[in-house]
DNA sequence: CTATAACCGAGACGGTACGTCTAGTCTTCTC
DNA sequence: GAGAAGACTAGACGTACCGTCTCGGTTATAG
């Protein structure tokens, strides 16, 4: 979907606002309903009250509508304080599972990046929607964890954010894989367990109560 | 694939057995083409020299047909004896990372998982054929660090049980992550710096040099 | 509707020679209720029971389907011997006159020809199974009447052929020009005075009760 | 086109008037170059720089519009003195096969034709504004011939009329008949066998060298 | 000089059919 | 009975037009 500046006025009928929202909410809904496989761009079409050719004149595929309706859900996600760098993360983590025991999320999600392996085009929409938007949230947590005394500050800026990243994928891909592939519910014991698993490492972990 | 007795042997002509193994090499022939979205069953049966009839005969659809053909790519794994428990992990990431980074396995893998979601036959096959059938990895690197004292030895079964299964969420899923979604190589330095994180926590890992 | 050679026997499965004629007397249905131009392929194949790609294996579009639906109607005309060659001439004209009174013929007919001026293909389709096909009626007629000595026998072949070629012409014009064009029926009045004209030209006709 | 009375002036902006030469002559040359099938009213708007609304606020659809942009074309029709009906019969004919011969009168009139056995609104229009707009040829024709004593004058008034229909009929269906179906031109040579034909019939015109 | 009304271009809209492609099944002949 | 070949039904694909609509803006007459 792409932004077009208030400024250009064009001429010609506007897009009607309410289809793009339409849409995107039908997406999801058949996503639930059928998922990715079964997902037509004709039902989504007439689930939204729209015609095709609505749908295709702002999105050139199944691909990028569903990064775009998947990556809604993940902006609900917020950093709450709970006091310790350990409590934050496991209600970060909670809230990341939750959103991924969601049918629409976890079909949609899986299919685009599996496609996005063969399309960079898809890969940098997937990035810049969802990834990169949700490192967020690392950020803030470890910022809040300086600010308590729980970790040092950083002295090397590019360290520091490739330490960014190598904790999202840590958080984010071991989520993931509990989920969808070993295909059991991150529950808040497994939370914890990953919790002290990741704030601890491997020897300080198996030995804790 | 479905395995039959030896002890029912069926009158009339038997399977041929070479068609198995063309059929799942022009699986992974096309994965790497075409990827998992284009390829089609007709066109693997083509590949195969094999007849549409032939092929479903022996697998019910895509998904099942692809799980079996990626599966036989993660065999491969070995945890080579490298001395010490971070560097036998480095060692079967660095493999692991390196199948992965295949596009017959990555396009496919991610493919079947997002179908998973809502096919549960499908799930079962994925875990037995591919994520349990991993594991012995994890067991036996628990096993060596523990004969070198690097581990103690478990006390509570059940929980050591547990604790691999984290355990392989979070390898496998850190990998996958890196690669897949956030698309950046997973590296010997990556590797380096998660196995580091793994082992030491947060604390440790971003403060050592 | 191409012709395969009996000789060469095709492997696989033959085509369904029911799905031929269904698909036929579908169209020509679907002409009588819908006409040409709202006829579509969709629709036909569902009338036939058919899957499109059934109807797509054996023709190549809308056109030609259409010129084999309707050729079939003119292969009723016969030339009944009433006695004399005006009586001859008016039989076949009027037979002539009711197939294309039939909605299916009309409709079809002018259509196909109208895309035929910028197609060869389909002319030469038009012309090979509707127009030759038919001249055997005037060659007919011709040989009746000399044998009854109402005409000369020709001596020249070629100003012969040419003649039965005018004689056609003129004859299938003026019947779809007042069918069609005019909008008037070509009714047993209509044509005796049209046999009038072509029998004794324009001298006589108009002078005679 | 309907015509708006120029008592009844109505306010506002009143219609371009080169708006609709414009619309025609881009019906025409939309016909030469892609013929009735493919003709779009959207190109047509296009090519003569105009809006779709302001084209279908003139005619109701592409039939309309077609039977307007032909009919133009036949108004170039005369009845050239050639001193004997045989000669003037031949003038007009080769004229009309001219006109016939243009790919935006065949494709575009046949196809008018064809649609109008299933409107009738569109069947008078065509009656009107082409057919018997040009049976006034017809008439000349034979007042000429009659001054000249080639033909007799008529009594009957309503059989006078029926003639000229019939023989309207006759020359038009034969000349599209020759032109549109049996491919072949109405050339001088035809022209000439045609006309005799027409003028001494069937037992006349064979035995003529 | 302003109001009003019909016009104009542009282009989005809901809808329908297109012709192609693939899935998964069925039917024939051959090994 | 397995296998190769290929036709079969079913249904989604993405595109193209249809005829309508909704914008901003223009050009005429009427007041």
């Amino acid at each position: 979907m792409q932004s077009r500046s208030p400024a250009t006025r064009a001429s010609g009928r506007p897009r009607s606002v309410e289809a793009d929202a339409a849409i995107l909410a039908a997406t999801r809904e058949a996503l639930v309903e059928l998922g990715w496989s079964k997902l037509t761009l004709g039902d989504v079409a007439t689930r939204a009250g729209v015609a095709k050719t609505t749908l295709y004149r702002r999105w050139s595929g199944k691909n990028e509508l569903v990064v775009d309706a998947v990556a809604e859900l993940f902006d609900e996600l917020v950093l709450p304080d709970r006091g310790s760098l350990a409590d934050d993360i496991e209600g970060v983590v909670l809230q990341f599972a939750a959103i991924l025991a969601r049918p629409e999320a976890a079909s949609g999600l899986m299919a685009v990046v599996a496609e996005s392996t063969r399309d960079d085009a898809l890969r940098d929409r997937i990035r810049s929607s969802i990834v990169e938007r949700q490192k967020r949230l690392v950020l803030e947590g470890r910022a809040r964890a300086q600010t308590r005394g729980e970790l040092p500050s950083e002295t090397d800026p590019a360290e520091a954010a490739r330490t960014v990243d190598l904790i999202f994928d840590v958080v984010a891909g071991a989520v993931v894989h509990r989920t969808l592939v070993s295909g059991h519910p991150a529950d808040e014991e497994w939370v914890r367990e990953f919790t002290t698993l990741l704030l601890g490492g491997l020897g300080a972990g198996t030995q804790e109560p």
